[in-house]
DNA sequence: TTTTATTGATTGACAAGTCAATAAATATAT
DNA sequence: ATATATTTATTGACTTGTCAATCAATAAAA
């Protein structure tokens, strides 16, 4: 039965189950043996290929934060002013990938675990100074020295979207929350001074 | 050493317990013996108060909002104009009280566990009623139709810049928080078409 | 025959919840 | 007032279950 190089598959089979499982439990407390059941797999193989549970889930995040990079990324390539840059970062935040519950479930989870495991702190930290980045990038020209706070408040009303998405009494939809985000880019945009348009598109 | 009507005082010792424990190690994954132990008496008699763990996670949560709500209503007794008693939800949003590490924690682990516990989803649901009832009330004579909407976008902030302060790279003050949050609403009245002035205080 | 893949069985830790027993305060009966 | 019964408070010991992690054994590919 062995397969050779069978190590990335069932790495990548791990992760996608990870996610599935969290989705559909809704907690951290996914056990191993869920996991790799799921995965098709026994626990013991689990174990055998990532060392333990937290690196698993380390993995699991990664994964997602890999592909929500590589949409923002393809994103950016095809915007060609920094309004359209900022909006490409917004859409990507919502993006059909990112918008699933199970993903959202993953996300919640990890900030959760942020609290205690420096591990996944770190990697926590990497997406969030990615996204401010990027995001006050687009947005300098037009705002200047107030770039960096309307990218915070951006960043942070994405985030509380998406927790209402998962936890609001009705259930939001995609568009309505890509709507609401970039509704607030619009008004950032226009509380630059007129005077300050020093827009270079 | 039965001292009468321990009860009360009791469930509010196990109460407090709990409140600093999640904030102390970070998860829900604290153990009833834990709490049990911080608050100075035994797992058994924990349960016996509280019948199982999720009752006391509720508890603490239910006595988290309910401080937070008369913080609001006081706040908003003071305020003598909409924009006044906008502000004053905001601010207390983000009161010392509401602001400490132990509380967001606790909020945060909150949210996980509405993801699979009815009750806490039933109690979380009341509070985004209200704060989303209280500003768009706030709101409303300033920005009519928009006004639900904004009220939206603020308490999602609101939301987006706790999560930032437990678990952004540079600890938030409380001060910054506020500051921010009393922008954006600054920003949404602004956004107000100037014909629309419909202000009645 | 060495490396890679794979698992069933097991271990050790720990946690939620139960229970029977103890002790003190209070109520009731004599 | 004294004895007795009842209620309330409290815990240590125990049950039951679960889970992460380990290991020895098996099987096949190189």
């Amino acid at each position: 039965m062995p397969k050779l190089g069978a190590e990335p598959v069932r790495r990548a089979a791990l992760v996608d189950a990870t996610i599935a499982e969290i989705g559909e439990t809704g907690n951290l407390q996914v056990t191993v043996t869920q996991i790799a059941r799921r995965a098709g797999m026994s626990s013991a193989l689990a174990h055998h290929y990532f060392g333990s549970k937290t690196q698993i889930m380390i993995a699991a995040m990664r994964h997602i934060l890999t592909v929500y990079s590589a949409e923002v990324r393809g994103a950016l390539i095809m915007a060609s002013s920094d309004k359209e840059r900022a909006q490409a970062i917004i859409r990507s935040s919502f993006s059909q990938t990112s918008f699933r519950h199970e993903v959202i479930s993953a996300w919640l989870n990890f900030y959760v675990m942020a609290l205690f495991d420096p591990d996944a702190k770190r990697l926590l930290t990497v997406y969030q100074k990615r996204i401010r980045r990027n995001l006050t990038h687009a947005l300098k020209a037009r705002l200047g020295h107030d770039a960096s706070q309307a990218a915070d408040r951006i960043a942070a009303l994405i985030d509380g979207i998406y927790l209402r998405s998962v936890l609001g009494q009705d259930p939001m939809n995609r568009s309505t929350a890509v709507q609401e985000a970039l509704a607030q880019l619009e008004m950032e945009w226009q509380s630059a001074p007129s005077n300050n348009h020093q827009g270079h598109t």
